[in-house]
RNA sequence: GGGGAGAUACCAGAGUGGCCAAAUGGGACAGACUGUAAAUCUGUUGUUUCGACUUCGAAGGUUCGAAUCCUUCUCUCCCCA
């Protein structure tokens, strides 16, 4: 089987190169892909229900492969999540059951659909799920035909299982990159899958994938991986305050899915940028000097928030997005937000967490403290709210409170049913009286 | 099977009879400054009706008084065979 590569244009390792895409690159890969049409694969571990942010950079690897002409397949981990990838994990992980685990898979499925294209010819994408060639894989099968091609010492250099022998690791976690490595094996000899892609931490797996197709059947894969993103700051990638960035809306508003890449530092900005959106580098280059004109304006962040926003989501919910925050965080004030008409109100705080409290307990007044913990879940405790409220961190329909002490009735709804309260600068909750 | 070490707040990690709601560092949150950025500085980080109350793996015990001493239990790690 050999296909002829469709569209050369576009040059794979050279776009992801400048995008700084690349950290380590197996010797003769990049001259392959320029040659012909290659299948590769990248796998997804279903340990949620939904892709987080921090598996945009794969997915934006397999559409880069794709529109450079070759033939992208993402492989659901139905059987690698049961086992549990020990790389960059201290621990022991938990597995999760088998009900639990089908319902991730199908989930990321539907998600992955979304950025691909599936219907255009030779190089249509296509889903793949490593539980359907491990299901009818007896266990003493699995040890005689790929465990007898790897030798425990060339597992155990690994750095996964190096980091692990000081806390110990359970058999099943060790085992893990021979059953990854399996997925490449099989996938090389039934599919003609020649190359794997994934983040840097998987390069043991790949590579241990690689060896078992060399040693069993003499034949030749390929491996490239992505360095891991790191913030400026050194702390991790696509988390936040209250939890994971997820790609679904219902796990993340597409609201503070916007405001996250808004908030992006104008460092991590520039990696993100290249890495997360499809400008070309001229394109991004011109962001770059405009906004190094300019940088209150924060054009680089804008232009990233909208495009990826955009991409995962869709244009009306990032002008949804822009619309609230421009509201929230633009020039407004307590006047413009009593302004305000009810439907504009709601769509604004669409994606805003929302608590509901009865009328009679507004009518005669509530003391503040009581209102953001007891009666909504703001807070946690009342100690924690009134420390805020002394340090100045606490507002109601933009006016900050300043003592703990004052309480608030119906006067102050907006369209007589809602509040907004602020904790932060950045973090709103509404409440709804009725 | 034998020997050893250990379990303290979100994490790491001090504390080995009262001065301990528990050092220090990190993280997190907030304030100031800004550009909804970064850096910096400051504050907070068990609950509370501010009188107290419940916390140091679990349960008991000794004591006027326990994270600290004793007993039992649970769990974790390391080494040897």
């Amino acid at each position: 089987m050999h296909l002829e590569k469709k569209d050369m244009e576009k040059k794979f390792v050279d776009e992801l190169r400048w995008r700084g895409m690349i950290q380590d690159i197996m010797p003769g890969t990049e001259e392959l892909l320029n040659k012909q049409m290659v299948a590769g694969y990248i796998g997804f571990d279903p340990t949620a229900d939904s892709l987080g942010i921090g598996n945009m950079v794969p997915v934006m690897l397999l559409l880069h492969f794709q529109q450079a002409g070759h033939k992208p397949i993402a492989l659901v981990g139905g059987a690698t999540g049961m086992v549990g990838d020990p790389s960059g994990k201290s621990a022991e992980r938990n597995l999760l059951d088998e009900a639990t685990l089908n319902h991730n898979v199908a989930c990321q499925k539907k998600q992955l659909e979304k950025f691909l294209d599936f219907n255009c010819g030779p190089n249509s994408a296509e889903i793949v799920n490593n539980y359907d060639w491990f299901k009818g894989f007896s266990f003493l099968e699995f040890i005689r035909d790929v465990g007898k091609h790897i030798s425990i010492n060339y597992m155990m250099a690994k750095d996964s299982v190096k980091n692990r022998m000081e806390n110990g690791m359970s058999f099943t976690e060790f085992s893990y990159q021979l059953v990854q490595g399996y997925d490449f094996y099989h996938l090389w000899k039934n599919k003609n899958i020649q190359l794997q892609m994934g983040g840097s931490d998987q390069w043991g797996n790949i590579v241990t994938g690689t060896e078992l197709i060399r040693r069993k059947s003499g034949g030749e894969a390929f491996a490239l991986t992505t360095p891991l993103i790191k913030k400026a700051d050194g702390t991790k990638f696509g988390k936040t305050e209250s939890g994971n960035i997820w790609l679904d809306k219902a796990k993340t508003s597409p609201y503070k899915f916007y405001q996250f890449w808004l908030n992006a530092s104008d460092e991590d900005t520039k990696t993100y940028i290249r890495i997360f959106t499809l400008f070309t580098k001229e394109e991004i280059e011109s962001l770059e000097t405009a906004h190094a004109a300019a940088p209150h304006l924060r054009t680089l962040q804008k232009a990233l928030a909208k495009d990826i926003t955009i991409r995962v989501h869709s244009e009306a919910d990032f002008n949804a997005a822009v619309e609230a925050s421009e509201i929230l965080f633009g020039k407004g004030t307590a006047e413009g937000l009593q302004k305000l008409s009810e439907e504009d109100f709601l769509s604004v705080f669409e994606g805003v967490e929302q608590f509901a409290v009865s009328g009679q307990e507004v009518e005669a007044g509530i003391n503040i403290v009581e209102l953001i913990t007891e009666k909504t879940k703001i807070f946690p405790s009342k100690g924690e709210a009134r420390k805020m409220i002394q340090g100045g961190g606490v507002s109601v329909n933009k006016t900050k409170v300043e003592n703990a002490e004052m309480s608030v009735n119906a006067e102050q709804l907006i369209n007589n049913k809602y509040m907004l309260v602020q904790k932060g600068k950045k973090n709103y909750y509404v409440i709804k009286v009725g």
